[in-house]
Formats: C-alpha cells, sequence, structure tokens
DNA sequence: CTGAAAGCGCTTACAG
DNA sequence: CTGAAAGCGCTTACAG
C-alpha cells in the first residue's frame, strides 16, 4: 500500500547493498565511479529520496534549521526569513518555523533543548531579547546558533550599529538646522534589556550634545516598532504641548506613523515636521520617507550563510558579531528647517 | 558527550519498560494512572521529549506540516502564514516552510512527491497556480493537501468570491455614480490560468453592464500585486489618453502605486479618481484605502484547522471548498462622482 | 571498492 | 495493565 521506494528499492534494482547506495548518493568516497553512475540513474529513476527522518536516527542531524521570531508579523522578520530561506535552502536545509507570539507556552517549549535539539540542526534567531536562562538552554544544546539584530554575550550574530544608526539620522536633521528634535521609540515595558531603541537613542543624544543641545527628556516619546505606536508617540508629544521641528522615529513603521498622526492634527510634512525612520521598509518610498536604510534581508543571508558553515565544520566556532553597513536614504519627509 | 535523554533513560528512571513510557506519554489507554503519573512527572523531571525522527520512523509520520507559498514576501503570504502557524503550533504540529521564488528547480523539488512525503504530514499551499502535472503529483502524495486561494479541481480549498469580490469593489463604484471605470489586474504573462485577476474583473464586467455600460476594453490595465505595477498600469492608463473617474485594482498594493502614480501627475484622490482595491493589507487604513476586506490571517486559520482534521482521520476525507466572506470597506479614496 | 551487520530511538502488534 | 521483541529506513564502523 505504502509505495514509498526505499534505498532496499534502489540497491535491489542496481544489485549493490543498500551501504552502497547510500554511499554513492551521498557522494562519499569510496565507490568506483561506474557503481555511482548507476546508482545515481536508478535513484533518480525510481524518484528516491533518502528519508530525513530516518537518516537523522543514525547522524542526529534532521537537515532543518530553526528560524525563530518574536512575533510572525512585521516586515522585518519577514524580511530577515526571506533572505535566511533563500541560502538554507540553496543549501539543502529545510526551515523550520516558530514564532513566539504572545503565549508564554510558546516560548517555553521553543526555548525547550532537548526538543529543539530533536528537531533542528541549528537556530537563527530574530532580534529577540533573551533572559539569561533562555541562554544559558541555548548553549546547553550545543548547536550553532546565529542571532539577527541584538548582540547577545556568547553568542554569534549578524547586526547593525544601531548607535550609529541614532547618529547618522540625527546628524541629518541637525544638518538641516534642526535644534528640537523629538525621539520616538523605546518600550517603558521592556525589562530583557532589548537594546535597539536605547542604542538609537544613544546616537540620538550623542549628536545633539555635539552640537550644543541639551537634550529635553519632553522630547522622548516611548513607542514600540508599529504604526500605532507612531501615532501614540506623536499624540503624546501634542498631549505634552510639545512642538519639536523634527522627529527621529526608532522605525519607519513608527515614522508613518507619525506622519498620519500629524497630518491629521493639520501638520504639513516636512514643511512643519522633518520625520526620519529607519529600516528602508518596502512601503517607505511610497511615503517618500527619508531613513536609515538597512538591508535586512542582506541580514538574514549573511546569518543563514555563517549558519551553513558552522554547521558543516567540526570544530565550535568563536562567537562572532558580524555588522552589516546602513545608509542614509533623504527624499521627501525632511527638509532644511525654514527661516 | 551527547547528553540527550532518550525513553531508555525515563524507563530506567521509573523502573518500566520503554513500551509503557510510549504509550504513558502519548496518552493511550492501557496504563494505570499510578504508571502515567509516575512516568510523566520522571519525563518532566529529565525534560524528556521524544525525537520527532525517531517516531516518524515507525509511523510514518513527522509531526509537520509543508506551508507552500509562490514568494516568500508579500503581505498576502505572510498573513496567511501566521493565521495557518497559530493553529498548527496549537496542535502540535511543526510549520516546515518552502518558497517558490523564481527558481525552477525550487519548484521541481518541492513537488518531488517522495521528498514532501518524506517530511511532511501534510500541506498547506497558497495560491499557487499549479500544473496538471502538479496535481497528480499531490495526488499521488497522499497526503492531505487544503490549498488556500484558487480553487483547484480535486483539492480541498479555502478561499473568496473572487466575482463576488469584483462585483462588490464595482457596485461600489456604480453606486457613487462612477460609468468610466478602470480595471488594473491580471497578468498576460500568466500561461497557468490562475483565476484571481480574471475572476475578479468577471465580477466587473458583470456590475458594469447590468447598469448598461458597455465595458471598454481600454480600460483595462494589466497589473500583477504588487505596488509597482500598480504604478505602471495607471502610467500605461494614462499613455492610452484614458482618463477613468474611478479605478478598480486588483489588490490594496496594486491600489497604492495606482494612487501614488495618478497623485504625481497631480490627480486629486478621490476628488479626480476614485480607487477601491481589494484585501485590506495592514497599511490601507494609512493610505484612507476604500477596499474589499478579506480576512487573510482567517483563512490561514481555517485551512489549518481543517488539514488539522484531515491528519487526525483516518478516512480520507472528500475534497471541499470553503468560501470565506468579504466586506467593503469604504475610506477615503472612493467618492461621489461630482456633478 | 563493496557488503554484512549493528545500531540510531522510537512504536506497536503480540503475549502474558 | 505491562513487557520483550521486531521493525521503521537509514548510516557507519568493520571486515574483506
Amino acid at each position: 500500500m505504502c509505495v514509498m521506494t526505499g534505498i532496499v528499492d534502489v540497491a535491489a534494482r542496481a544489485g549493490v547493498s543498500v551501504a552502497t547506495v547510500s554511499r554513492a548518493l551521498r557522494g562519499l568516497p569510496g565507490v568506483s565511479e561506474t557503481t555511482r553512475r548507476l546508482v545515481q540513474d536508478i535513484a533518480a529513476e525510481l524518484g528516491y529520496v533518502a528519508s530525513p527522518s530516518a537518516a537523522a536516527l543514525p547522524t542526529g542531524r534532521t537537515g532543518a534549521v530553526a528560524v525563530v521570531s518574536p512575533v510572525a508579523r512585521g516586515w522585518y522578520f519577514t524580511a530577515v526569513l526571506e533572505g535566511a530561506q533563500e541560502v538554507l535552502t540553496a543549501n539543502g536545509y529545510d526551515v523550520l518555523r516558530y514564532d513566539l507570539s504572545e503565549v508564554e507556552t510558546n516560548r517555553r517549549k521553543v526555548f525547550d533543548t532537548q526538543l529543539l535539539r530533536k528537531r533542528a540542526d541549528g537556530l537563527l534567531i530574530m532580534s529577540l531579547p533573551l533572559t539569561h536562562d533562555e541562554v544559558q538552554a541555548l548553549h546547553a544544546m550545543r548547536r550553532p546558533v546565529m542571532v539577527v539584530g541584538p548582540i547577545v554575550a556568547g553568542l554569534s550574530c549578524v547586526r547593525v550599529d544601531d548607535v550609529e544608526v541614532g547618529r547618522t539620522a540625527t546628524r541629518h536633521l541637525v544638518e538641516l538646522g534642526h535644534r528640537r528634535i523629538a525621539f520616538a521609540g523605546g518600550d517603558p515595558n521592556d525589562h530583557l534589556g532589548f537594546p535597539v531603541s536605547p542604542d538609537r537613542r544613544l546616537g540620538y543624544l550623542e549628536v545633539l550634545r555635539s552640537v550644543g543641545v541639551e537634550p529635553d527628556p519632553a522630547l522622548t516619546v516611548p513607542a514600540k516598532f508599529t504604526v500605532e505606536a507612531g501615532i501614540a508617540a506623536f499624540s503624546e508629544l501634542a498631549a505634552r504641548g510639545e512642538a519639536p521641528t523634527a522627529l527621529f522615529a526608532v522605525s519607519d513603521e513608527v515614522a508613518m506613523g507619525v506622519i498620519y498622526e500629524a497630518r491629521r492634527r493639520g501638520l504639513r510634512v516636512p514643511e512643519d515636521l522633518s520625520v526620519v525612520g529607519v529600516d528602508d521598509h518596502d512601503m517607505s518610498w511610497l511615503f517618500g520617507l527619508s531613513t536609515v536604510a538597512q538591508d535586512v534581508r542582506e541580514e538574514g543571508r549573511i546569518a543563514a550563510a555563517a549558519l551553513v558553515e558552522r554547521l558543516r565544520s567540526v570544530v565550535d566556532a568563536e562567537p562572532e558579531v558580524t555588522t552589516v553597513p546602513t545608509k542614509l536614504v533623504v527624499r521627501e519627509t525632511s527638509a532644511r528647517l525654514p527661516g
């Protein structure tokens, strides 16, 4: 009934042992070219593919990589996944997708050393604040791990220099003559110390001070990485009675929300308010958004490539931090301060 | 060296056989409550999880579901995946993600019956035009398959009524007094007969005729499902010298492109041009876009739930088509025809 | 260069 | 209710 062709079918048909088939098909040495060719032809003819489950048992390698992100939605994660998937697939790895959503059980499940270890050969973790225990569990797993996003002690990661991102955005606004520059970003409820927003703000503060401006705390408003948060952030600024001439948003989605809300309140962008975001989101050009661009897909590719390399090498490579460059893209939401 | 706890460790510690451990942990009958409790406790204490690979060998079930989409990017696919992942994870299935990108080899690889069959228990296929051979291969696989999007003969699917979508959008514009209504959608290079655009256009033609308007072929411009295609579509319309008072775009992303390009050419939306899209893309409200909304995440959930059910049942269920309702959402890009 | 055989970690009739 | 044993489909020393 079950019509799957197995290695024994190929072996029988080729008149060799299953051991030879296994070796021939995986390109292992110690097989004559004639035999290899014969086995390959028959395997192709029969449409034989080795069962990953069966192969995983003796080898301990599943041929799959787990890609973990905090939530399923969001442009950033999708883009990282896209880049990662590209190189993982090209290298013959299956991509197992996990997201932590809000359910705490999910998180426990995913970080369950045993479970993950038995399912995937390696792990790609996206922009996820990790607790100390989780990092320990990851190490205990003894599987290659790559992080895309924040630097996590002891783990390899691919990232951008967030302080520099903050400097670039703020410097751009300062050069346009702005001095009352707001910052929208940071999550007051984040107790995991996720450093992206704080680092971007650090660059912002630094550049302001470098031109003799003492940053006004009232100009910093919290915002997670969503459009809705951008709207709330600008409303908060307005409620405080603040009227900055420019705003640096921690991400493009936040910037979009800020622009939406500013316009709804009758402000013109950029005439009354210059706005700069971060990412170069797929839709940012549609808004004419000035932004500090990062190539997120490329970050995914780089991380996946490094992971594949680690999966292939016998010795554990040292943790390594790869910093991908960012670039200011000036469009229409930022302009010289009038007057 | 390899510190993974296996079923034998649990058995030894509990003083029972591995068979009992296996039965106790999977909730199978024929285990005393006392024993089950004991085994569960010890398994928890040891952090034991059964290896999916090892379990797959005797059972033939991998515990994973493959989710296949044409390309990795795009809001639609991301949303379906999000919904599907939600219920798949909740039901204990791993999600294996494949995308076909442009590489033709990828396509062959994914539709390789043997391969997929050995990796996943079931298949969720997103909005993908399939060749006859591919459908055959899918059947030969003898695994449950769910399609989200087009109706494919012999396969179960979750879809929206695209003809009705076209009617709804066009009726809305007609009711606002418009008669010169353009349609942007359809891919002249599609030889697989992907029916989404044609069906939406069918509804558009039908409603126009129902109010005594003979559709002008010059008002139909091709557009794939991207913002860029929307821009090109509106440019094409302008190049033809056509000046419709309204436009129905096959998707919100196309609508966004149309609006962008129309405004760039000095037209006001909706004063000079009303635009209606389809989807209710996450960003559509930001553009004030009027649209025929579909709950894509819900479609993903429904398809995944149906798949899970099929995976659990012994008998193959009959192919079934589930039609999810759509709903007109009127925002600011559509208005009454002036005069 | 090739094969026989053990073993990977589970599940499942079969016996008791 | 419980266990001994065969078997799932591969890989890999080991022997030849």
